[in-house]
DNA sequence: CGGTTCACG
DNA sequence: GACGTACGTGAACCGT
């Protein structure tokens, strides 16, 4: 940062003042760690601030230092206003022994630790700077608190030390829209809620630097309150004139503190001193110690050694995960694998498979997208250390000639499949596999129809949900403490990777079968914990019912006519470069225009945009909703750039990028649907994403044109509607909205009508529009902040919304509060259907992630069960179709949306049959409504 | 490879 | 006395 460079020089005439109290706080919210000393009181805020002071010491060689501290409770601002900081929390009981030691570290490193009865530190800190500035010194303020940016002034910088950064005017200004002067009159009109600062109600931060800036001051501003044209905000401040007033005395720092001048005794001192390596070593800091070259008689102590965090609610992971299934087994390490090349073994290996019941299965092939690849082999393992691998498809080392070594032993395609379809389409055999709906597909293409199947990827995507990821290499190092031999190893890296038909078959032997070997070790692991851990029903219901209906999803494909995305490729193409041009001739040069940093530069910098905000790296953000702002004030540039950045995203993303993911042998796009991928077990959607295909923007909703039906055929989808606000309905058991569902009334009317008070009949579309919105936020896990955002309303008037509904439908509120007690308790939450939803740092000190994670306890148990019942829905169809005779086929999911490619002849019959399917699958105390449509092609099916 | 932005439900 | 904001995804692109 430029003002980094001017403030980061020390002169020898420095004063710096620490926010003792502040520090502790932050430093205790802010560090993760749970540190105890010797004697077992928790000092990791202690560390924190010896670190901290230190490294202020060492970097910055402030001459002249002390820290200030808040003493006791009482202090003025209490008599002016009984309600100041009435809402803070309790101090943690693990800190309030760490303010003591504080001190003491203060007085050991020499430096004076400063208090005063009823004065807050932020009050000693003020007066202390103003002496200082009076007497010519200059003054660091060591502090995070925005409370403290009134003081910045010439000569006064401010250190955050939780940030390592300085401020200065600049940074004062971009927190609260105004020059530090002012800073105080901003405060006073838009309240402080950590401190419990009134301010006047419905006016934030923004409004307040508007106002501030307009006006002048808070006193002109009261004195002429009557002139402002918006109604709301003229009353707003008439009638809280006075609030806004006690506001500012309780905000501004009183700089006339009776403190003695005693600079003197602020001159800094060596860190080597004996009581400062005797606290060192009492608090158990040896690594503080050795850091500073420090030595000390005292007996040693043992290092602080980090406390035990949270609470076990289980056995270990290790010992869950590892259980006693391996007992016994064969190490890995010490198999010899067999290579079948003959038809007799082949035979004896698939006779033992039969016997044994189950059988481990794994297909090596040439690429990782079923519709591209090649069988070139296939693998199997009865038991631990017994596995085979069956070469099919190899080629040999590469030639120079380029001719392929037709010498390699193996059976001919059509010997193997003749021994082995009985065996995978026996269903008393179990196939176990990893990922199996990839084996399936090949397997489906040399005619195979492997059946029944198990799948270690979901039962341990079961089992364990995001607590750790599901790849065989991880869950073998996991599971198995062994370290699988990676393909990397096998087939190389980079240009001289080759594909697998042409690795060594000894290499490719020693891979393949220990592939098979390993699957079936986690099969004998996880199969077990699916009962121990009474998670059966979500596996054997939904996941493994639905592995062959996606594994022929993806076979299927979606047809996808080029010409039409050509087509739009060019078009945009067209007015992208139009676009370009003129944005490049606004800002009077050329630059990149997808650069979100050089236009950042461009539009604030260099044409010096107001109302610009900065992402968490300190960039000018360029996101949609900062330029939709100054595209409605009419800045041409920011509207070009938007319909740039939308056109230019449907044509590399969707128009251009389509056409590469057509399959040259099918014609058609296949996506890759990930079983085991998210947190709330929805399916994701890859290699393309089908998920995500523009509909909101007509433009956009144009590229749906491009995926078409087969000749004869239609295209016909089918989509819940409704189905996270309906399950709230029935989990929370709300009598009014659960009805209203029944009697088919418009939900988002119905609850403007409750929210805004008017009757049903008079709801207007504006309520509407808003009661939608905080439907959608109960879904989301609402927060007066986020569905301020969405409405672009003040959060004040947020959060009202948001009460009246709580308070209208109590049970949502109980319902939110249960689900987060349920996360606080295990660590996740259980969809209805019973699958578990990890959900992390809900217990967080930082207030910021446990809101995150309380917000996802609300939202995972809605998205979850929304996602357990359309899987339910897809395992039940093909079955429901075939019984009534029809032969579409399903093609996507789009979350709460089937695709299928229907005859033409059947598409009404097809209709009404999914459209009950998905109504009647689910259980649920409330009916679930699904709306058909269907069409030529995509666009026009809805 | 992380950050930003934006497409969908 | 602060955190950074609505939930869940995947892809393209920039810039280090």
């Amino acid at each position: 940062m430029a003002q980094a460079n001017a403030q980061n020089v020390t002169d020898n005439n420095e004063i710096f003042l620490v926010d003792g109290s502040g520090y502790i706080f932050r430093a205790y919210y802010a560090l993760p760690q749970n540190l105890t000393n010797p004697h077992g009181v928790p000092v990791g805020a202690v560390l924190g601030f010896v670190n901290m002071m230190t490294k202020l010491l060492a970097d910055m060689h402030a001459p002249f230092i002390a820290v200030i501290f808040d003493a006791a409770r009482q202090n003025f601002r209490y008599d002016i206003y009984p309600e100041y900081k009435a809402n803070r929390d309790e101090t943690p009981e693990d800190l309030k022994p760490q303010f003591g030691l504080i001190r003491e570290a203060t007085k050991a490193f020499g430096i004076p630790a400063l208090e005063m009865e009823g004065f807050e530190a932020d009050d000693l800190i003020a007066t202390y700077t103003r002496m200082a500035r009076e007497q010519g010194k200059t003054v660091t303020i060591v502090s995070s608190d925005k409370d403290l940016m009134q003081l910045l002034t010439d000569g006064v910088r401010i250190f955050d030390p939780m940030k390592a950064k300085f401020m200065g005017p600049e940074d004062a200004f971009e927190k609260f829209g105004v020059t530090p002067d002012k800073v105080v009159d901003v405060q006073s009109l838009a309240g402080d809620p950590s401190d419990n600062v009134p301010g006047v109600p419905g006016i934030g931060i923004k409004t307040a630097a508007q106002l501030i800036n307009e006006y002048g001051s808070l006193d002109e501003l009261l004195a002429r309150a009557g002139d402002i044209k918006q109604p709301k905000r003229r009353e707003a401040l008439i009638e809280n004139a006075e609030k806004a007033r006690i506001s500012r005395r309780l905000v501004q720092l009183d700089d006339h503190a009776p403190v003695p001048v005693a600079f003197e005794d602020m001159r800094a001192r060596d860190l080597h001193s004996p009581t400062l390596v005797a606290f060192l070593a009492e608090q158990g800091f040896k690594s503080v110690i050795s850091r500073l070259g420090l030595k000390h008689d005292a007996p040693s102590s043992p290092d602080s050694i980090p406390a035990k965090a949270g609470i076990q609610t289980g056995p270990s992971m290790d010992s869950r995960l590892r259980g006693n299934a391996t007992k016994g087994d064969t190490p890995i390490s010490e198999n010899v694998y067999t290579l079948i090349n003959d038809i007799k073994t082949l035979q004896d290996w698939a006779d033992q498979a039969r016997a044994a019941g189950m059988v481990a299965v794994d297909t090596e092939t040439t690429n990782l997208t079923p519709a591209m690849a090649d069988l070139v082999g296939i693998s199997m393992a009865i038991t631990p250390g017994q596995a085979a691998y069956i070469p099919v498809g190899h080629k040999g080392q590469v030639d120079l000639l380029g001719g392929g070594d037709t010498t390699i032993p193996q059976l001919p395609l059509k010997d193997v499949i003749a021994v082995l379809k009985p065996l995978l389409e026996d269903e008393s055999v179990l196939k176990i596999g990893h990922n199996i709906k990839y084996d399936l597909q090949m397997f489906a293409g040399i005619g195979i129809n492997v059946t029944p199947v198990d799948d270690t990827m979901l039962l341990s995507y079961v089992l364990d949900g995001t607590e750790h990821g599901h790849g065989m290499d991880e869950l073998s190092t996991l599971m198995l403490g062994h370290e699988t031999i990676k393909y990397n190893d096998v087939a190389g890296t980079g240009k001289n990777q080759v594909t697998f038909d042409r690795v060594d078959i000894a290499k490719a032997l020693d891979y393949a079968a220990e592939d098979a070997d390993v699957t079936l070790r986690l099969h004998r692991i996880l199969k077990p914990r699916l009962a121990q851990e009474k998670m059966v029903s979500v596996y054997e219901d939904i996941e493994r019912a639905i592995v062959p209906v996606i594994a022929e999803m993806e076979r299927t494909g979606i047809k996808v006519d080029t010409t039409v995305l050509k087509q739009m490729s060019h078009e945009f193409g067209m007015k992208l470069a139009t676009l370009e041009s003129a944005i490049h001739k606004l800002a009077g040069h050329e630059f990149n225009v997808a650069s979100p940093k050089q236009l950042g530069v461009v539009l604030f910098d260099e044409m010096g945009l107001q109302g610009g905000s900065k992402t968490k790296t300190g960039d000018w953000s360029t996101a949609a909703d900062v330029l939709e702002d100054l595209a409605a004030q009419g800045i041409e540039i920011v509207e070009k750039v938007l319909e740039w950045r939308q056109l230019a995203k449907l044509k590399s993303t969707y128009t251009d990028a389509l056409q590469n993911d057509i399959n040259p042998k099918t014609g058609r796009v296949h996506t890759s649907f990930s079983l085991a991928g998210t947190n709330t077990g929805r399916l994701s959607s890859s290699d393309p994403n089908l998920q995500n295909i523009p509909i909101r923007t007509d433009e956009g909703r144009r590229i749906r044109e491009a995926f078409i039906a087969e000749d004869g055929h239609v295209l016909l989808s089918v989509d819940y509607s409704q189905v996270e606000l309906r399950l709230a309905a029935a989990l929370a058991d709300v009598k009014a909205l659960k009805q209203a569902f029944i009697d088919k009334v418009d939900i988002h009317a119905l609850t403007a009508s409750q929210v805004f008070g008017v009757p049903l009949d008079q709801v207007t579309p504006e309520l509407r529009r808003a009661a939608k919105a905080v439907n959608f936020g109960i879904i989301y896990g609402i927060s007066g902040w986020g569905l301020a955002k969405q409405l672009g309303c003040e959060p004040g008037e947020a959060n009202e919304f948001i009460r009246k509904y709580l308070t209208r439908f109590r049970e949502i509120q109980d319902y939110m509060e249960a689900k987060k007690d349920e996360a606080r308790k295990n660590g996740f939450i259980k969809t209805v259907y019973g699958r578990k939803c990890v959900i992390n740092n809900i217990n967080a000190k930082n207030g910021a992630w446990r809101a995150f994670a309380e917000r996802q306890a609300i939202n995972a148990p809605l998205q979850g069960t929304a996602a357990d019942i359309m899987k339910l829905a897809m395992a039940r169809m093909p079955h429901a179709l075939k019984q009534a005779g029809l032969s579409a086929r399903m093609l996507l999911q789009v979350h709460d949306e089937l695709v299928f490619e229907v005859p033409e002849a059947e598409i009404e019959q097809t209709a009404a049959l999914v459209k009950h399917v998905m109504e009647s699958v689910a259980h649920i105390d409330v009916p679930l409504s699904a709306e058909a449509g269907w069409g030529k092609n995509w666009a026009t099916a809805h």
